[in-house]
DNA sequence: TCTGGGGTCCTAGGACCC
DNA sequence: TCTGGGGTCCTAGGACCC
């Protein structure tokens, strides 16, 4: 058996984890540069604010009805979600952390108390972290996704849901209530081609032909199908793998028209892909750089380009200078460009590649990476980079966030304050 | 004035190998 | 007239997820 833990309004509740004066309010997180809405308490839902809607378009209609905006706090809540995924752990040997606010989890299949175990889940995570879950139970991801979509949707449930305590006849009503498009793999594209076939709702997908699901859709969707029917295809990954691309990528606060500059802020993008990367112990075979203008404007133009290594690298000299380079001369002056981005591919781990001293490439050699990992970890992230652009934008590219939280979990200096009566 | 930033998997077709 | 039959690897693009 499966289950599924997910926390409710996962950015919204961390930032009520410290602030209590949010509860019961709407509150809206958005998104970099303070630009969408991307997490909403319930409150805020119920005032009709839509996920991915810009902040600018709502904000006196929100503000007037007393809802809070907050920018979001990255640091925070990635460590909320450590310390969530830490908490399921204890629940079950066999864990998959699916995104920043999920996990599946394994249940040995004599655990026939579900609900209660689900429970148990929900009140350590509400105790131990302050953070609301939901927990869905099923045999398969797919299933298990559904009964958490319930838990969180029907307030009777209690934030818990087994879809096995159904009988086949409930289940098949609630299939046939769902379109397609809630199913877990299948959005909007695949929704309107299945209709096409006249597959609208869950219920008609679980009984298609699989077969001719298959040839029609590929093996993704037929997997889909299976699961519907509860027989598991998706399995749960307890490894965690290590990244295979890593991207950094940035709208900017205004147009940028200097191919120079854009240059820079690639070379910068460059040096912070190369430093998580080289978290991860991983080399890159490949780097991609693009720019674009804005798609809300008219004339949309982007440039692209890429550069292969013979030897994958870490080092922070050539990876910034392959992502300047393989835009170089691409970038047409004139042209309003709003965002930019560089791209490690081709990743593996550094330990396989052992080389010959002769073939080992010049800066890695010389250690830049290691010595600039060094400086950070003792003086923070922006004290030393590469090239004229440094390692800090200037102020026209840092990150609008007028309304951020404390990192109160950590930063000593940002702890929060609690006053007694 | 202001519209996010990451990721994953699968497929089809071409180049190339024996 | 008739022109093999397997493979692998790579890439671009499409679809999806949070």
């Amino acid at each position: 058996m499966i289950g599924l833990v997910d926390a409710n309004s996962f950015y919204a509740s961390c930032e009520r984890v410290f602030d209590p004066k949010l509860e019961g309010r709407p509150v809206c997180v958005l998104s970099n540069n303070d630009g969408c809405v991307v997490a909403l308490t319930s409150e805020a839902k119920a005032l009709g604010i839509k996920m991915g809607t810009p902040w600018f378009k709502i904000r006196s209609f929100a503000e007037h009805h007393g809802a809070v905006a907050k920018s979001s706090n990255y640091e925070l809540y990635g460590d909320l979600s450590h310390r969530l995924h830490r908490l399921v752990e204890r629940f079950g040997a066999w864990v998959e952390e699916y995104s920043i606010d999920e996990c599946f989890l394994h249940v040995n299949e004599q655990r026939t108390d579900l609900a209660a175990l689900g429970r148990e889940i929900r009140e350590a995570a509400r105790r131990n972290i302050g953070l609301p879950v939901s927990v869905g139970f099923g045999p398969s991801k797919v299933l298990a996704k559904l009964a958490n979509h319930g838990a969180k949707r029907a307030p009777h449930l209690g934030g818990v849901c087994d879809w096995t305590a159904y009988t086949p006849e409930q289940q098949e009503v609630i299939l046939a209530h769902y379109p397609t498009s809630e199913t877990w793999g299948i959005a909007g594209r695949l929704e309107q081609k299945l209709a096409a076939r006249g597959i609208e709702n869950m219920l008609q997908l679980r009984d298609a032909d699989a077969g001719a699901i298959k040839k029609a859709f590929g093996v993704t969707v037929q997997r889909i199908v299976y699961e519907l029917r509860g027989i598991p295809c998706i399995e749960i990954e307890p490894v965690r793998k290590t990244k295979q691309q890593i991207i950094s990528s940035r709208m900017f606060g205004h147009p940028v028209e200097d191919p120079d500059t854009v240059a820079h802020v690639l070379s910068v993008y460059a040096q912070r892909a190369t430093a998580r990367m080289r978290g991860e112990k991983s080399v890159a075979g490949l780097v991609s750089a693009f720019a674009a203008s804005s798609p809300y404007a008219d004339n949309y133009t982007s440039a692209w380009g890429q550069m292969a290594f013979g030897m994958p690298t870490d080092d922070p000299v050539a990876i910034a200078k392959a992502a300047t380079e393989s835009l170089k001369g691409q970038l047409r002056p004139g042209v309003k460009y709003v965002r930019a981005g560089v791209m490690l591919n081709k990743l593996s781990p550094a330990e396989s590649h052992s080389f010959l001293p002769a073939f080992q490439p010049d800066y890695d050699r010389r250690g830049v990476g290691e010595l600039l990992d060094k400086i950070h970890r003792r003086h923070g992230d922006s004290a030393v980079g590469l090239g004229l652009a440094g390692i800090r934008l200037g102020p026209a590219f840092e990150m609008r966030r007028e309304m951020l939280s404390l990192r109160a979990t950590t930063h000593w200096n940002e702890l929060a304050t609690v006053y007694a009566r």
